[in-house]
RNA sequence: GGCCCCAUCGUCUAACGGCUCAGGACAUCAGGUUCUCAUCCUGAAAAUCCGGGUUCGAAUCCCAGUGGGGUCACCA
């Protein structure tokens, strides 16, 4: 049996696209499910979009979602070994390639082209750029693993792209088909915005060599705002915009393996290790998803709720980067952590905790200052200062006072916290101490 | 415009061509629990794009249409 080999490929412009995570992650399970190897290849053949830095930044974030690889190569070291100048030279000997000398065009300002074939591809240059020489009315196919369908064209639709660039680098078509071959990579997963291209990289794949990946085209994550793929201006596509966010990496995962794969039993929850296991080639899906918001909210409050208090303290307090005591945010923790669903929410529901709040006085109704007067008798009168306790003390002058419970605890709450939405009250007097609640509350009736 | 992909509730999706007056989840709405807010529990509303075929039977297969998306660089 042949050993499964995945790989992501991404080139290093700074960040990690949602996309992009997603495609790394199932490109991950198609491996792991086998286990077989995830490879990691940096595809910075673009000399003008070098970033510094960036390809770090991206390993790194890969680790955050456990995403480990098994082997790493970057394209402009292999480069400069010379594998895909030996490439070109051996399709040029071939006749499916060509020395091309024309002026490079820029597709954005020029817009879309009717010319397929180029004007170089007779004229027998020795320098310049490597262009493919397509062969007219050839049909190209290959049996798509996602959509578990053929796909089909005629090479009098496919242009003359280029393999190597007049700078001695390789495209994307090139480098990928070289690349592919030579680590033997068995299946290639990548956006659906490559399809277009496969025909290409199918001639020189026959070129090259007499085997092929099995390749599949994983659906493009659209807008939930414009119904188009997402854009960097509009939309938060960056891993790291969500994590800044407050989303947890597994929660973002976990939401994210379900647009545009589903296992059939509708399972929701899955950790990654679970979803190796339950990963399903035949769970993808054909049609593009929206990227919903709302769902991946649900998910994170619920990937926070299961958290233990220990591992959520220590995510709060490096999410505000060490601006809250963390022993005083564990104590915390149980009163909010069903009440948050991004970590970015601690702040302004237990910020009190940490805090003086300022009170606005517009915030209460009807006689505060009596019910206050009671529960400042209460708790200056309590021997033991314990959640039972303190519970009974107030219900009884609650009671004997006739007032009634909710104004009477809303007036505290306000007194104590600033906010009329906030964790258990007692619970939470318990946290801050006596004094300081006493002090708080005295402030108010001042 | 050419080429390619796609089409089930608002969203993510389930449903060997028959067990389906289409199931689950999120969101929404209505109740319940509760000192607020959440959590939790109950319930409601909500979809097979439109035509034609094939078949005893179609969400499921086929053909057109319509709609959506992608792509057409010496960027990936």
């Amino acid at each position: 049996m042949v050993q499964i080999r995945t790989r992501f490929a991404p080139s290093p412009t700074g960040f990690l696209h949602i996309g992009g995570l997603r495609t790394a992650l199932y490109s991950y399970a198609i491996a792991k499910h086998s286990n077989g190897d995830f490879i990691l290849r940096v595809e910075d053949t673009d000399q003008k979009r070098i970033v510094e830095g960036a390809t770090l930044a991206l390993q790194n974030i890969l680790k955050r979602f456990g995403l480990v690889w098994d082997e790493f190569y970057i394209q402009s070291e292999r480069q400069k070994k010379g594998f895909y100048k030996r490439a070109a030279d051996k399709l040029v000997q071939q006749g499916h390639a060509f020395y091309c000398q024309c002026k490079p065009k820029n597709a954005k300002e020029e817009g879309f082209s009717k010319q397929l074939r180029d004007s170089c591809r007779n004229k027998k240059f020795t320098s310049g750029a490597v262009k493919i020489k397509v062969p007219d009315n050839v049909a190209v196919s290959y049996f798509d693993f996602v959509h578990q369908k053929e796909i089909l064209w005629n090479t009098n639709d496919v242009y003359d792209a280029t393999l190597l660039k007049s700078d001695g680098f390789p495209t994307y078509h090139l480098a990928v088909v070289v690349d592919d071959l030579d680590m033997k990579i068995t299946h290639i997963l990548r956006g659906h915005d490559w399809l277009p291209s496969t025909p290409i990289h199918l001639l020189i794949f026959s070129y090259l060599s007499n085997r092929r990946p099995e390749i599949g085209h994983a659906t493009d994550i659209l807008s939930g705002e414009t119904g188009k793929k997402l854009s960097k201006r509009r939309d938060s596509v960056f891993v790291e915009e969500f994590l800044k966010e407050g989303y947890l990496p597994e929660a973002l995962l976990n939401f994210v393996m379900l647009l545009g794969w589903a296992p059939k039993d509708n399972r929701e929850i899955f950790s990654l290790e679970e979803f190796v296991e339950a990963f399903d080639i035949k769970g993808f899906q054909d049609a593009n998803p929206k990227f919903f918001i709302e769902k991946l909210d649900w998910m994170n409050g619920e990937y926070i709720r299961k958290s233990k208090v220990s591992n959520l303290k220590s995510q709060i307090f490096d999410f505000f980067e060490g601006g809250y005591d963390k022993d005083l945010i564990g104590k915390t923790l149980p009163l909010v952590k069903e009440r948050i669903k991004k970590l970015s929410e601690f702040e302004s529901l237990a910020g009190f905790f940490f805090e003086r709040p300022k009170v606005d006085l517009k915030l209460f109704s009807g006689d505060y200052k009596k019910h206050l007067k009671v529960a400042l008798g209460v708790l200056q009168g309590l021997n033991s200062f314990d959640l039972e306790s303190l519970n009974r003390k107030l219900m009884d002058s609650i009671k004997g006072n006739k007032f009634k419970t909710g104004d009477f605890f809303m007036a505290l709450r306000i007194a104590i916290t600033g906010s009329r939405f906030t964790p258990p009250i007692n619970e939470s007097i318990l946290v801050l101490g006596r004094d300081e609640v006493v002090k708080r509350i005295k402030k108010v009736l001042k």
